[in-house]
DNA sequence: TTTAGCATACTTGTATGTAAGTATTCAAGG
DNA sequence: CCTTGAATACTTACATACAAGTATGCTAAA
């Protein structure tokens, strides 16, 4: 599956980068059992880069690894994607913040505003991922407008829950389009120097991914952890 | 060194533990060279284990794997540690809004309260280490607090940025007394709700590890990356 | 029919052997 | 003296064998 020398990329790295895109795209879905063994033949290597790429996903929260019993691809929690929001509203309101305390220079919004026409030509050619990557873009570029490029991996992490999720939902439930409608506006605000306007139309665009979240919980309860405080006091009679 | 059977935590968890002790305590000096078989003979395991340790490391930035050419205790760098003060300035902040939207008990007040007591008897008996956990009590039961608990390992991994630094500096630059006053501060500042002196204290106590990171930056260049930015234009005439 | 218990086929955890890349050292040649 | 290059002693990357825990399902007994 993987040439034994890519470049120079180790195959840890280049199986950890497939398993988690696969589990991005809903390709795998949540809750699928997945085993070292199985994963080292379907991609031909051993079991030492599978390993490896295991315990690195399960850090980041995508797959679950149950000592002697077998690993999962991580199930959605409704908790787990309210952190992950919370995070980002806190570090993404962090960034405008420290973005309009001093001036900003016009052409740093312009990459902004570049970023935003990507998206949108994408959207219109219908290419979802690489839709995704100017979302994606988007938010990388305001982190490295405040100087700050080495915090991405963690709004990454905490976009990776939702991605999840935006996976599942499209087409039908998610399009693509508000959040060109919300990049928008948050770069509106941006020009108009409004800090308030900007931190609120950010918050509006992450909770975006709850509302969402919700529908999708609605539809596939199995991909859902049971929450503990979810069902009051007990689903079922006597099961 | 360790049992082959203690209770049923994996080896490589324990490894790991030791060494990210090692580290943030700073008898592993940033820079000192590491090696998996060096490690797995000291610690009286295979290389298997230290080296999924080593993993961990690298992924929490405390230490660098170079690729068939070794690995080393990850030297500190005044970019990272600016970026985790960022990281913790925005999360914590955000927190305290949280916290201050609505009616906050006064027992949930009191659980901070009994952080910084404890806090402060760890420092009247010099006990260093249990200072630094009732320091670390103290924000985590902040988060417990708005019940974003899941967000703690990502203040955690900034927090760990900056305990290297105060390792290095106690006892001399760092007595922990200021922490306690900082603490007590954002406390009041909660007690009364005043939202924007909650955050401001909040912001004036993270920034101490900046303070002291540039003081230790100058005592110890050697455990500095040298950034980029840092000299202007070369140190050296001709070297 | 139900249940207890064991054989079996999984799983991850760990140890070890092998491959391949890199730095160092030291000797030989200019 | 300086440079070049090969031998050597490292390093991490990867493959594989073995150990030990767990779920499953069959069998046999109540």
């Amino acid at each position: 599956m993987f040439s034994t020398d890519s470049g120079t990329i180790p195959l840890a790295t280049q199986v950890h980068a497939r398993l988690r895109s696969d589990i991005l795209h809903a390709r795998l879905r949540p809750g699928e059992l997945l085993s070292e063994n199985l994963q080292a033949q379907r991609l031909g290597v051993s079991r030492t880069p599978v390993r490896e790429s295991f315990q690195r996903l399960a850090r980041e929260g995508l797959v679950r690894v149950l000592p002697q019993r077998g690993s999962q691809v991580a199930l959605l929690s409704m908790q787990r994607i309210r952190e992950a929001l919370f995070v980002r509203e806190a570090v993404e309101s962090h960034v405008i913040r420290r973005l309009l305390q001093q001036p900003l220079a016009s052409e740093s919004l312009d990459q902004l505003e570049a970023c935003i026409q990507r998206q949108a030509a994408a959207m219109a050619q219908g290419d979802i991922d690489q839709l995704m990557r100017c979302d994606e873009d988007f938010h990388q570029t305001m982190l490295s407008l405040c100087h700050m490029q080495g915090v991405w991996p963690i709004v990454a992490q905490a976009r990776d829950m939702h991605q999840r999720v935006r996976a599942i939902a499209l087409p039908e439930l998610d399009t693509g389009e508000q959040a060109i409608t919300d990049h928008r506006a948050i770069l509106l605000a941006l020009r108009q120097q409004d800090l308030e306007k900007a931190i609120a139309q950010m918050g509006l665009h992450l909770q975006q991914n709850e509302k969402l979240t919700l529908q999708i919980a609605a539809l596939h309860p199995d991909y859902f952890e049971r929450d503990p405080a979810e069902s009051e006091f007990g689903l079922r009679p006597a099961a």
